[in-house]
DNA sequence: TATTTATCGGTATAAATTTATCGATAAATA
DNA sequence: TATTTATCGATAAATTTATACCGATAAATA
């Protein structure tokens, strides 16, 4: 299926791409351009594949030389949206959203987590974080433009907390509950499930001895 | 690609089968038989999709009924090798080796997160965790026996805690370093970036506005 | 007991994704 | 300037994944 023209496969590695491609130039110092083939063989992927993913964002390659770094690395960031800063808020900060709330390596795709709300009076490295009822969660949600809403309560609650960002307008939904949460087709839900991919490994070492 | 006779899309769907089987009975308290058809609408998934997935696994659907609830259960977890109990350690105790370390989430699939290993002096929920350094963790390995590697460490610090898993005969590995692994062929890696994830929301919100 | 019904499971088809092939092209080299 | 070379990008083929269709079957119902 297409997202947006793009086919889900090929969004899936464009930021693949955007980290080697910044690290490339500030890890290693390379300038001027990169083939297809280097970054196939550095990624592990196959070249045609390179330059077909790449030839949905940027039309740019030279015969010989290959892509622009600075251009194509320009690009990809373009496509990816971190040229236009999204605010995100995360609800639930038990361990995992604690962890998430603290981690910076979001900033690099354009993405600000600036506030985090849980039951409990709790704080973030002495930042205390606000409590999370209905009424506090939707004032906050009237008066901050928020795109992304970050759902890291027991699934239990998952569905509650949903239905308020809804309510408020939110673009997307990111979601480690467990659960399948129902939101109307405008929005976005994007389910991430951490013991699922460490359970898919299980099995494939089970099946392989 | 094949993984071990299944196909890679189906594998990566069985926990998600095996968590909503789980809730059918524990929360809703369903029992006897349940059909592709309940299990494709409540997951949202082709109905036919569910059946071809089910047969790779189980081959016990009667006509009419389904298939037995606790059967089909039973029959996931065996090949997702939640009856093998697996130990792993984590090696990074920063904010997600952290979450990692206190979630209980994986237990559920037979998978047990059995040590912690950081460079600086930590403790968690009043545990010591392990002091790293190549010789300790070596030490630890040498008398543990250890199937899941958990990388939670810097990418300029990854690789080299990934060849003293390797050369202690690790199975597989979870890597959370933005970072490609070189290993042998028999060692399995998974990565897992969460930071990939979200800028795949943050590029879809883009481009749709 | 005959009929209806819901669902399974096999075969066939379609869609998405990956991989192969190759002429065209721009730079590097002779 | 002619030739060689590495890479792009288009077209085609192969593979993987998802969906459609339908006869067979076991339970429920008349």
């Amino acid at each position: 299926m297409l997202q947006n023209g793009i086919a889900k496969s090929v969004l899936n590695r464009l930021p693949l791409y955007l980290e080697y491609l910044i690290d490339l130039k500030e890890i290693e110092g390379y300038t001027g351009y990169v083939s297809a083939t280097k970054i196939a063989t550095d990624l592990e992927l196959g070249e045609v594949q390179v330059r077909k993913d790449l030839a949905f964002v940027c039309k740019s390659g030279k015969p010989k030389l290959g892509y622009n770094l600075d251009a194509l690395t320009e690009r990809i960031k373009e496509y990816l949206g971190c040229n236009e800063p999204k605010k995100a808020i995360i609800v639930g900060l038990g361990k995992l959203g604690s962890a998430l709330f603290g981690y910076e390596g979001f900033e690099k795709y354009g993405i600000h987590i600036v506030e985090g709300f849980d039951l409990e009076n709790k704080e973030y490295e002495h930042i205390p974080i606000k409590k999370f009822n209905k009424e506090n969660l939707k004032e906050f949600l009237k008066n901050e433009s928020i795109d992304i809403g970050i759902i890291c309560v027991p699934k239990n609650v998952a569905q509650e907390v949903c239905d308020i960002l809804v309510e408020m307008n939110i673009s997307a939904i990111w979601n480690f509950a467990p659960i399948r949460l129902k939101v109307p087709k405008n929005v976005l839900v994007q389910n991430e499930n951490l013991a699922y991919s460490l359970s898919v490994i299980s099995s494939i070492i089970t099946n392989k001895q």
